[in-house]
This record gives C-alpha cells, structure tokens and sequence, in this order.
DNA sequence: CAGTGGTCTAGACCACATG
DNA sequence: ATGTGGTCTAGACCACTGG
C-alpha cells in the first residue's frame, strides 16, 4: 500500500501547486518505467543501484539536487523502502549519494578522478582549471608531535610543532583532508606567514626553503572515521584512502609530515 | 523464539555429541555475555560489528574456522537476523569475514598490511617469511593489446603480445590478481622460460634484460567485480586498490604493462 | 534432503532537522 | 508538528551446497 500523500496527488492532479515537491522528476519516471526483474540473476536492489549509477553518471538527477523521499521513491519503483534503501546505501558507499538525516538525500558531485602527481606541489597537481579549487584552514596551532611524527620529522617528542589541518574543495565539494606537522623551532614566523594566502609554500619560501621534496609517501587504504566523514560529506564506513607522506627540504632534512584522507573513489594517485 | 535445535541442546547437556556444529564456542558466549544497549547512540548492528571485530582481531575465533548459522547466533545474541547480518556484511567489506552460499560464513585470515615497495621485485617487497607466499599462474596466452596497453607499450594494437594472469598468495590467502602484458616480440622464449619457476625476472634476464625499473605507478581505488571477488575470495562491492604501472628496460624501454588489483585493506603501499 | 546464506516485504519506532 | 533518513523485527521465499 503507498503512502497516503502519493495517492491524494494522484488523485487530484488539477493541485499541481499544491506540494513542489511531490511533483515526480522526469528522470524518476524512466527509472520507474520498466518494472524489475523478479528472481533475475542480478537481485532487485542491484538492479536498483545500476538504474541510480546509470542516471547520476548521465547526469540527469544533477549534482547537488535533493531526491524525494525513500517513500515516495520506493512508491514508485514499486519496491519496499528498503530494498530501495540497500541500493542506496551502497550508491553512498560509492560516493554518488550523501544523506543528511531529517533532511533528505542529495547528489553527490560527480566523483571525479582527480590524478595526483606526487613530487608536485598540489596545483600543479591536479588535472581541471585551478580556479575551482580553494583551501580550507580548518585549525592551526602549536602541539607536541605523536611519537611516529617525531620520529618522522627526526625531533624530540617533547618539541614544539605547527599542527594544521586543512581541506581541499573543488566546487565547494570537498576532495580530501589532511593534517601537517611541521617542526615549529624550524619555522617560527608560520602563522603570520600562512595567514595571508594559506599557502604551505610561501612558509617554506619565507624561512628559505626553496626547494622540498616528498621523501616517502605510504598510501594505505580504510574507512572513513565519524569525523573523517562528517569533513569530507560522507556516511561513516565508505572506503578511503590514507597516506602518510614526509617532505624533506634541499638537504634531506625532514620538514613536514603529513596524513591525507581520501574518498576512494574521488582520487587517482600516480608516481613516478 | 529460538531455533528449536539451540534449545534443545540446552536442554539436554549429556548429548554432547548430538551435533558438533551446534555446540556454542566459547567467543560466542564472551560475544553474547552482555546485552546491546538499545537506543544508544552506536546502533545494534554496529555494536554487532565491534564485538566480532574485536573478537576476530584477538584471533579466538580465529582465521579459517567456520561460524555457526545465522539463525544460531542471532538468537545467541538476541537480535534479528536481519540485524546480525548487517554487522556480518560491513565485516564482509572490511575483510574480516567471507560467506559462501549454502556452506557457511568463514573467518578471513587476518587482513595484514603487506607493505609492498614500488621499483623492486616481489619476494625483496613485503614483510614476512618469504616461504609463506606463493604465486598462482592463471591463465598464460598469446593475444593483442587492449590501446590502453599498446599505448604504455608503444607498440601497434595489431602485435602480438604475451599476456599473464597470476595471483599472489599468503598462507593460501589471496593478496592480490595481477594482469600482466608482453610484447611477444621482445620476448620470444616466454612460455618456456617461465613455466618452470613462474618468475618474470627470469624471463627478463633470459632475454637479456639485467635492470628494470617501474616508471609509473597509478593508484586507484574502485569495487572488485565478479571475477575479482571470487578470485580473492571477497564478496562483490568490496573496495580495492588498482595498480596499473610500467616497467621499463635500462633503456627506458617498455617492457611490461600491469594491472593490479588488492583487496583495500590487506595492503599498504610505500613510494619512495 | 536439510541446512546454509541471500533477498524481499510489511510494519513499527526512533532521532533529527525544519518550518 | 511534520517529514526526513536510520534502525529493528517478524516472517516469508529463494538459490545454492553438501551429504
């Protein structure tokens, strides 16, 4: 039995102001066009989720624009709302979908692959006109270093570091978080330096580091934490990739070390 | 209201030899000691997963034993089955267990790191007793290039080329599938050289390459398919690691085109 | 055949966000 | 107060595997 909403719009189509969005989108309605497969090799939900992906990825339910709701979805698939929820759970996971409980479910940005070109410097990194991407600061202040980062940096766990943590976004959609260390004895004018432009770069530059190498990258794969995910607009468990990266300066001496957190799906790393 | 064969057993301790597999191991007892705690802010099915998780990591019920049913533990532990199976799935994904329709749900060897170093050979690459691995040749055949793989090579898409399938094993687990592509021109000798110690660096030196290094390395992340669950022993949609690197000569000559596949969370990589 | 995991539905209650 | 997504249960049927 639907719900009584759908119905009552049925049943009264001259109302068409009456609720925007119970108005059904065109895409919904091809989606719900062919009736699935019962007792098929590939299981309803799967066929669900191929519908979904093959849509998204066609781009007609846009990046960005919110769906109706699992009920009035699952209505109209003719399917239980959780047979639709598994599909959907597993278009999370993948990156095509974020939910916001008590607001609704939205598209995703395109999960583009963002090749990333170790040894660079992240601009010059990343394929797509630089103008789409902005740096977040999220926090910046002064700690002591976790043992393996002072074992990293090669200082004394009781040392003073510079702990940052940041978040690239392109299209206000974020593609990855990470947290630098950096001795603090090494860069003492950082924050002033940093402030202006958020630039690593330029902090280096400014204590006469001109030239900075990544040493070593550890690329290790897992799933998003709580807070992981709540930064980079996922569910809790979709798969990410971590590294772990140390950047030495001319002389091969450890300058920062930092841990990134990718959306699997989001990123494409390449070394040469 | 329990399976009938649970409460049978409980209500008839002398029979101990009525059903072995029904006999409640000791971790299931540990695992159902306490209740969840409903309403909570973790869910049942994640509390679920926590205790297996633990449990599995502390190596009782350890890698390779069969669980009991479904039906079995969810009344052990008091919740639906539905429920129980949630938490078994998100273990499924991460690697800790591996279900078999119409056997059983069995406990996945530990996923350990292996810590594989990019520009050396396999054996020099991953912690651990070199006799606990082994390779597994899967198919082996003369075929023409895909572009992708004519391109790296840069050779014509109509050459012939020697194309390999292998897997690596631990302790006969499954580490990872690997693709690899030849250009039969350059190595004429291939099957026979190989096929006695199944070594690539073999073929190589027979052929009069001494050195070779990869030139790239791209890393992706992605959902094994089909195939790839069911050669690693995963089920569908579990995330994995794609490798696709270039191996050239000392003249800077391509020699190899690889495609790797890794189950996420059974590897880590290192570039240096 | 019996037992296993896999799928699907129905209906219920909850926590959260918004108006 | 309402609608959203999130969780849980109950019960049913299926497909696969093994003895």
């Amino acid at each position: 039995m639907p719900p009584t909403d759908t119905a009552s719009d049925a049943a009264d189509p001259c109302s068409i102001t009456a609720r925007v969005r119970a108005a059904e989108p065109a895409w919904l309605n091809s989606l719900s066009a062919d009736p699935f497969v019962e007792r098929s090799k590939r299981a309803i939900w799967l066929q669900i989720y191929d519908r979904f992906r093959r849509s998204i990825e066609a781009g007609d339910p846009g990046a960005g624009v919110q769906l109706p709701g699992e009920h009035q979805i699952a209505a109209a698939l003719k399917v239980n709302r959780i047979t639709l929820r598994r599909a959907w759970s597993r278009l999370q996971r993948e990156g095509y979908l974020s939910a916001r409980k008590g607001v609704g479910v939205f598209v995703r940005r395109q999960p583009t692959l963002y090749t990333v070109t170790e040894n660079r410097g992240f601009l010059a990194n990343v394929d797509g006109d630089p103008r789409e991407f902005a740096v977040r600061t999220l926090s910046l202040g002064l700690t002591q270093p976790d043992p393996e980062t002072a074992d990293q940096l090669r200082i004394d766990p009781s040392a003073t570091v510079v702990r940052l943590e940041r978040m690239r976004l392109r299209l206000e959609q974020p593609i990855y978080r990470t947290e630098k260390v950096f001795p603090a004895a090494r860069f003492p004018r950082f924050e002033e330096v940093y402030a202006p432009g958020s630039s690593v770069g330029a902090v280096f530059r400014a204590h006469g580091v001109e030239r900075f190498t990544r040493s070593r990258t550890r690329v290790s794969g897992g799933f998003a934490t709580g807070s992981e995910a709540a930064d980079l607009d996922l569910t809790p468990t979709t798969p990410v990739l971590r590294t772990v990266a140390t950047v030495v300066d001319e002389n091969g001496i450890p300058i920062e070390h930092s841990r990134g957190c990718w959306p699997l799906t989001m990123v494409e790393l390449i070394f040469e």
